[in-house]
DNA sequence: AGCACGCCGACT
DNA sequence: GTCGGCGTGCTC
């Protein structure tokens, strides 16, 4: 009985994105299998493109109207039945192509890329044809046939079928490999070998000593040539003898290879941090899909008590997932787990090159590896029989991706716990709103950490600077004189200092240097952006405007200035103040190169610098105990931002760079330079009083009907006339509130805070809402419905909970 | 997406 | 009369 093969194809287009049938020919009909990638031919022409199979169906009669599948691209599947699950759910929660889905779960190397070619049939053309636009070859690129002035000759060829056309579909998941040799003689026919071989042939004579040294195993011939002093030409001397065998082995490109972990134990837990596990545990016994949220000081030993979690369900032959932020997925981090599980780790980030990710994820995949730490996209590592996710530093809005598919790794790990009847750990020092109020509903079971594991260690003291203050009496407005102070005396007593320059976010806001005052929405409770383009003050959310203040209107101070400053110009000032420090500087721009990140923290660690100045990438998961000093330059960036989440984020990041202190013996202290001492991020940071924050940011957030009251969505239009972007919003937005009830809030249409990116102009509208049953039809048929309009260059995207407004 | 088909303006 | 412009429709 003929099977047909359901294939979704590589063509991310609202029109294609279904399964497409396909007839598997007689000879693929024994290795095809569900979850493999395929080469179909698609559309007119013979035009040829990758697809991913998701089904399978037997047919009494083969339907004539099917094209053939060319070629599978897999020995074994390459996702399973969970994964293409949780394709469709993503599908659906994003509203994006499946196709997109499906890529995205994978590494980039296993996405195909596609040529064409012109294959000359008949060699007895014209020598224009055959040597100038064939330069003698048989075949030749198409993209740069079209570059030739012959080129419509060649498309009458066509006609005449005298050249053809030919598409290739390739992928680049070329798995590396080393030759080994292994001996193919006994010790004693390797002996009589020996006495053959001339006196002098050192060579030979030592490499025949070798092989009557080595058992039956193999050896890397790199290896031989490296330290036995055998060359290349004598091994295949002795493979042409027969003495040996020389065979291709796969090998794992390993990031890690040079590194020795030295294999460490569990360490004691204190008693919060015992109970929190033992909840854990019960939860995992049972195969519960709880989530947890462990809620624990900077310094709490929240990776210890995810280390045990993680040991506990690979006691029980299960696997588990670690999720870590881009940022904070240092060398530290990944030593910890290394040196606690050795070779059982994969790990998966962006610093890896293509190569290395797709041996770590093939790795995964033959379940070599049962502990998989990585940044967002580890979520999809192809692990089965799952016992536990853990999601580190949970509030980090980087577990969202913000590109297509818009997907948060957060729901998608609550998914795959549920499907796993296992559990999921959420971590942080400061909750995200949304996380914290979901378990003070018991949605989610939390579990709290209090003290610093270290038994000495103290929360550090912090200090608050205000700068207004300080400008009166200084001229320079990046260190204040207590915080020189400190880093002189701490120059002085040989301990260390980080200092963390907040340069988050980058639409520019005006402010007062005399009394720290930002021009507020009226409408909002959010701060206004400065949009030079216009010279206007703008909401992003109602869409107010007004005019550029020049003076205060607060105090009528003339001092109102843009705001914003960088890594280096604070470098050069830090060596004019302090000649005598030495600074290691991290921004994106020292840690670009591969491996800098890890070389520029072992400096530091090794006490050659005195300063560690960087942005916030220097604020999590760093942990030197001779740090006792952490000075922040600027709390204020972060908290002008004319997002919801601004204080949020503001305290989270204060928190986490305060953590960075006294994490050793020595106490640690913190200063915090500011514009705002009086904001309440910036007083309960200092108070570090996480839940009174929580208090208050939820009183907010009530009145301003923002999550975790509501729920958000955020409709973007994109055009190159900007009145077709503005008209298209606006037709949107009114077929859309025909799917709203009366309880939903439109913010906008607005143009965004950067209104024209690259030649297109932008707009939005942002909807608030608790629950609006309607709503995704009404999305669904926004994006059916634009669908022509995307031939005339209007972009729509949707982005569900969105985390940045800007 | 990308390819073919089809219907209107400026060329040998 | 035709070459080629890009609007439209379809892809198993």
């Amino acid at each position: 009985m003929p099977f047909i093969a359901d294939v979704i194809v590589d063509v991310p287009a609202m029109q294609t994105d279904q399964p497409f049938s396909y007839a598997i020919p007689e000879s693929l009909t024994e290795l095809i299998e569900i979850g493999m990638r395929v080469e179909v031919p698609f559309g007119n022409g013979n035009r040829h493109i990758q697809g991913f199979i998701v089904g399978l169906t037997e047919l009494d009669i083969m339907p004539n109207d099917l094209k053939p599948i060319i070629n599978v691209l897999d020995l074994h599947p390459v996702l399973n039945e969970e994964l293409l699950e949780l394709a469709d759910e993503m599908k659906e929660t994003t509203y994006s192509f499946k196709i997109t889905c499906l890529q995205t779960m994978l590494p980039s190397v296993m996405r195909s890329s596609y040529k064409k070619y012109v294959t000359l049939l008949d060699n007895n053309l014209p020598e224009k044809i055959t040597d100038e636009l064939f330069l003698g070859l048989g075949e030749i690129e198409w993209d740069i046939a079209k570059e030739s002035p012959h080129f419509s000759e060649l498309l009458e060829l066509r006609r005449d079928g005298k050249v053809d056309i030919r598409y290739e579909v390739t992928t680049k998941n070329k798995v590396k490999t080393k030759r080994v040799i292994k001996k193919a003689l006994e010790n004693s026919e390797l002996l009589l070998e020996k006495e053959k071989t001339r006196k002098n042939a050192t060579q030979k004579h030592r490499l025949l000593d070798f092989l009557m040294e080595i058992d039956e195993s193999e050896f890397s011939i790199k290896e031989l040539l490296e330290t036995h002093d055998i060359t290349r030409p004598t091994i295949n001397e002795g493979h042409k003898s027969g003495w040996l065998t020389i065979e291709e082995r796969e090998v794992y490109r390993n990031p890690y290879a040079h590194h020795q972990f030295k294999k460490d134990t569990p360490l004691k837990l204190n008693e919060e941090q015992q109970l929190a596990l033992d909840k854990m545990k019960v939860s995992m016994d049972q195969e519960k899909s709880d989530v947890f949220l462990l809620e624990g000081v900077t310094g709490s030993g929240k990776t210890e008590v995810y280390l045990q979690a993680i040991a506990h369900v690979l006691e029980k032959n299960q696997t588990a997932i670690m999720l870590v932020p881009e940022i904070s997925l240092t060398p530290q981090t990944v030593t910890r787990f290394k040196k606690r599980f050795g070779d059982d780790v994969a790990v998966l980030h962006s610093g890896l090159s293509q190569g290395e990710k797709y041996d770590e994820w093939r790795k995964i995949e033959r379940k070599e590896a049962r502990v998989v730490v990585g940044a967002r996209s580890a979520i999809f590592a192809p692990l089965e029989n799952i016992g536990l996710i853990v999601i580190d530093e949970e509030h980090e809005g980087s577990y969202k991706q913000d590109e297509t598919p818009r997907y948060h790794a957060k729901d998608l790990a609550i998914w795959r716990g549920k499907y796993h009847h296992c559990p999921v750990l959420l971590g942080s020092a400061t909750p995200s709103l949304e996380a914290r109020a979901r378990a003070q509903k018991k949605v989610y079971q939390l579990l709290t950490l209090t003290e610093r594991a270290v038994s000495k260690a103290m929360l550090p003291q912090i200090d608050i600077i205000d700068m207004k203050e300080e400008m009166k009496q200084s001229l320079t407005t990046t260190f204040s004189s207590t915080l020189l102070e400190k880093l002189k005396s701490g120059i002085a007593k040989k301990e260390q200092s980080v200092l963390m320059l907040n340069r988050r976010g980058y639409s520019s806001f005006v402010m007062c240097r005399d009394c720290g005052y930002v021009l507020p929405c009226p409408n909002c409770d959010i701060s206004l952006t400065l949009h030079m383009d216009t010279k206007q003050m703008k909401c992003h959310y109602c869409g107010h405007e007004e005019r550029i203040p020049y003076r205060c209107p607060v105090c009528d101070g003339d001092k109102i200035r843009y705001y914003g400053t960088g890594t280096q110009k604070v470098e050069e000032e830090l060596k004019e103040l302090l000649p005598e420090a030495r600074v290691i500087r991290m921004d994106v721009d020292t840690t670009r190169r591969k491996g800098s990140h890890e070389k520029l923290l072992a400096q530091f660690g090794n006490q050659e610098a005195d300063i560690l100045l960087g942005t916030q990438m220097i604020a999590k998961g760093l942990d030197f105990p001779n740090v006792t000093l952490v000075g922040v330059l600027n709390a204020d960036t972060a908290l002008n931002l004319p997002d919801f989440r601004s204080s949020e984020k503001t305290f989270q990041l204060l928190t986490q760079v305060s953590g960075r202190a006294g994490r050793g013996e020595k106490a640690g202290e913190v200063i915090i330079q500011t514009f705002n001492p009086e904001h309440y991020a910036i007083e309960l940071a200092k108070a570090q009083d996480y839940e009174a924050f929580y208090q208050q940011e939820m009183r907010l957030r009530h009145q301003g009907n923002y999550p975790p009251f509501y729920f958000t969505a955020q409709l973007v239009v994109s055009h190159e006339e900007e009145h077709l972007a503005a008209k298209k919003m606006y037709e949107i937005v009114a077929f859309l509130k025909k799917y709203l009830s009366e309880g939903a809030i439109l913010l906008g249409p607005t143009p965004k805070s950067v209104a024209r990116i690259n030649k297109r102009y932008y707009y939005q509208t942002v909807i608030k809402y608790k629950n609006e049953p309607n709503l995704s039809n009404g999305l669904k048929i926004i994006l059916e419905e634009s669908q022509k309009e995307i031939r005339n260059g209007l972009r729509i995207t949707i982005d569900m909970e969105p985390q940045h407004f800007i």
